[in-house]
DNA sequence: CAAAATACGTAACATACGATACAGCGCTCC
DNA sequence: GGAGCGCTGTATCGTATGTTACGTATTTTG
């Protein structure tokens, strides 16, 4: 299987000419960028006449040169966008505002992973795909947002996702339909909310599970949680950051599709071998 | 001191006519690879003339447009060649399936950041912080947390901040409030909506500033936007992510509150004391 | 509200680029 | 040693591409 024109020519390079080989030669010494330029600039540089460019880039298998050029791109565009050879930041030079606050939410992000094992993870994706029971969202002044977010996703892939909104009376009605099956969900950073740690504790009594977000002094909801997900939140600016935990529920938002993707997958070859 | 293209572009997008503008958004959103391309293509992709694109390249101070790529080719050069670009990933030692998704999240991020120079967030948040109009931010199906995410903190360091949630009929009824010194920031990612479209070009055409946070694919809003933020969504899971557009989102409450500190303070105390 | 200036696109233009025909040269193989 | 074949460069051609001139629309200014 060949899938970069560099293995393309590696390939083929011994069943060319010389000159051609010399193009060859100085497009992969030169990769890739020679290949974006002219043909008469790459002749010039390979010290062959241009229809040998021309008569190379043929043998290659392409009907023309722009068409070897665009492949050429977009080998390039596929590779800038891969992971592996992203570069890192320049330190910028403007030294401004961004990169700090970058850096330190980059670093509050591995950090949190850190503390964060596959296995919890894996068993908080669990619980929240479990069918058998309700899930509820809510969240604190700012933190609610990241509530609505993970409601949003969960409630496309499963029934029974509620996310608590409006007043504290207007959720507070909603424990009755709560118990040992459900799962509720709760973000709380500082500055805590006594709202929530009320509402949380009450859930508690029922036997709601409780899967926490919050910042790495925890939320005294925690006492009640099940499951305590601790994001660092400190950034330079006046405000902490919820980013970390974001990326925490967007991976546990993509592990509780996964696992219900299994789940159906599985249930419909179930019903193909009943009929 | 400038060094790369994408910077001179940052440092002269406020210069720039509209069209222009919408180049210059439309190669940074596709950097660099578009500017790679025919001018027929730039220009189809930019959604404006062949003349524009060539009008945006002698306005950053190329002579014609070869030497523009020229340029462009020898910055992806020794991109290529830096010993940066060929540091690897480390074999994430987890393994598991926590790691792909952090990693991708946070290549997502610097690359976000890599495309949005300082002075770009500069001037956003200053148009932001301007008090003299007033601030209106939304979102879509997925997106509108963020959008109530930002409101949240806007709200409480400046007046006239409102999130604008609801029915399609209740915002479209708010266009009437709004007017040229009034900002309205548009969250709007794939699979963009129509509804958004049709408010942004609405309040477009009433000299309403736009601000949009949008994937790297550009939403159609950023032909009506004067600012756009593309930021990466790409990750392993079923769905994008919004993480990035999260972290820049941050990053604007950030300056924004720094540029208002000396009001803000007061009026943080303030809330303090009512609370 | 009028007038000037600026921005933008359409269409015609020129050039530089890739493509091709052809001839010279060297190499191989009878 | 001569004939045939393949490789390579020179010169020419057609065209796709960048460029420019100009008219219309839009915005700005007095």
């Amino acid at each position: 299987m060949i899938s970069s024109i560099a293995e393309l020519i590696a390939d083929r390079i011994g069943t060319m000419p010389a000159s051609e080989r010399r193009a060859a030669q100085t497009l992969i010494a030169n990769y890739p960028m020679i290949g974006l330029k002219t043909v008469a600039e790459f002749s010039a540089a390979a010290g062959v006449s241009s229809p040998t460019i021309l008569r190379f880039v043929a043998r290659l298998g392409f009907q023309n040169y722009p068409e070897f050029q665009s492949s050429l791109q977009d080998e390039l565009a596929a590779q800038l966008q891969s992971p592996a050879t992203r570069t890192l930041n320049p330190p910028s030079p403007g030294g401004g505002t961004v990169s700090p606050m970058l850096e330190a939410t980059l670093d509050n992000m591995r950090e949190t992973f850190r503390h964060l094992s596959d296995k919890q993870l894996a068993d908080i994706a669990a619980r929240l795909a479990d069918r058998r029971g309700k899930t509820f969202l809510i969240g604190g002044r700012f933190t609610d947002p990241l509530a609505r977010y993970m409601a949003a996703h969960l409630a496309i892939i499963q029934p029974d996702v509620f996310h608590l909104a409006g007043q504290e009376s207007m959720w507070r009605d909603r424990l009755i339909d709560m118990g040992k099956r459900d799962v509720l969900v709760i973000f709380d950073i500082r500055r805590y909310q006594d709202s929530l740690l009320r509402f949380a504790e009450k859930a508690h009594q029922r036997g709601v599970q409780i899967v926490l977000f919050t910042d790495q002094w925890l939320s005294p909801i925690a006492r009640f949680a099940r499951h305590v997900i601790a994001g660092r939140t400190a950034v330079p600016s006046a405000w902490d950051s919820s980013a970390a935990l974001f990326v925490v529920a967007e991976t546990l938002i993509g592990a509780v599709t996964r696992q219900l993707e299994a789940e159906g997958a599985k249930r419909i070859r179930e019903m193909e071998s009943l009929r």
